[in-house]
DNA sequence: CGTGTTTGACCGGCGC
DNA sequence: GCGCCGGTCAAACACG
């Protein structure tokens, strides 16, 4: 993260909901959340009276408080991610930024290959460990050497996060909507829940390194546990898209990439469209105009990750429901 | 015929 | 070292 994120106003944790999101930011969940607001505002703050507008004031200069504490937590955090992102990079460096030497010394051994094994006319392909791992990130394979490179894979665990999904108990299913495409590949009954788990990867983007994995919950088999590992590569699917999870059978246009142009070969990492054309920026002769476009597209894209991470996650917008939801209460006209 | 799903086999990590 | 278990692979199958 960009220290200057959190040094902009527009970042800072206002969450003034009133106000129409930016246009390049898909947030649905907060647009719901600002028509309440303004709703609760239009309806009911002309009722007020004095005592509750002073209750609201205090509530506020409550809220500004927490709001100044989040920004100097998230301040810090930027500081530690910033320190940690040279750290990598130093390292990157130190290791002769060859990001092909993966498989140094064969330490990437072709054991997974099973029957094909024993049939040796089983083709073998060009590149084993390409094969196996189409899916890990390039900042994943820059390892060279054995012990620090372990503990960086340790610390740069995929980030996961769960979604609880109440789904329709006469449906047996294992599907969990959300904005992304996924296939399944594979599905496993686990020890501590009779309900079979599913395995998904992501098939918007064949190099999108996230997985997700469906459960019933043990507890109430009415709800579906979606956990979710890893980050998006590429941006959301065009919202016109129709939503073609799970259909059965083969339908000749589902789970691609909308991009025509999309490389046919899995490629390490598939840029957002936006850090296509910040490279391309970057690529082109301008040295300190092209370098100051590129910046603000990091930074622009900085920013949109933060808003999609924050509307995705669970937890987030809970706590953001409770929170509305109690000032709507506290607001009633209906209450006292 | 092309593409997605199913499912049994296999691999590697972990605890004993 | 062994067995258990979660995760993944890939052949077979289903579907339009």
């Amino acid at each position: 993260m960009d220290p200057w994120i959190s040094n902009q106003p527009s970042l800072s944790l206002d969450l003034h909901v009133g106000l129409p999101p930016l246009s390049h930011c898909q947030a649905p969940a907060v647009v719901t959340l600002a028509k309440t607001k303004i709703l609760v505002e239009e309806n009911f703050l002309p009722l007020k009276k004095d005592p509750e507008v002073a209750a609201l004031e205090t509530e506020l200069q409550r809220m500004s408080e927490e709001n100044r504490r989040l920004s100097e937590a998230l301040k810090v955090a930027a500081a530690e991610y910033e320190a940690l992102r040279r750290q990598y990079t130093e390292m990157v460096a130190n290791s002769g930024g060859n990001p092909s030497s993966t498989s140094e010394g064969g330490s990437v051994s072709p054991s997974r290959k099973r029957k094909s094994e024993s049939l040796d006319t089983a083709p073998a392909p060009a590149h084993p460990h390409l094969h196996q791992q189409p899916g890990l990130a390039a900042d994943q394979m820059e390892c060279t050497s054995g012990e620090p490179c372990k503990r960086i894979l340790e610390e740069c665990k995929p980030k996961v996060s769960k979604r609880y999904v109440h789904a329709d108990p006469s449906d047996l299913g294992l599907v969990v909507k959300d904005e992304y495409q996924w296939r399944k590949y594979g599905q496993k009954v686990t020890k501590d829940n009779p309900c079979p788990r599913a395995y998904f990867r992501c098939s918007f983007a064949p190099a999108c390194p996230v997985k997700k994995k469906v459960q019933r919950s043990a507890d109430d088999n009415t709800i579906l546990v979606a956990t979710y590992e890893g980050e998006h590569n590429h941006g959301q699917p065009p919202p016109a898209q129709p939503q073609q999870h799970y259909s059965s059978g083969a339908s000749k246009n589902a789970a691609k990439p909308p991009s025509p142009q999309a490389p046919a070969a899995p490629v390490p990492h598939q840029p957002h469209p936006q850090q296509q054309r910040q490279q391309q920026d970057v690529a082109s002769g301008e040295p300190v105009g092209a370098a100051a476009a590129a910046s603000e597209l990091i930074r622009r894209n900085l920013a949109e990750q933060m808003a999609m991470t924050l509307t995705r996650d669970p937890s987030f917008k809970a706590a953001l429901a409770t929170a509305l939801s109690g000032r709507i209460l506290e607001l009633s006209p209906t209450k006292n």
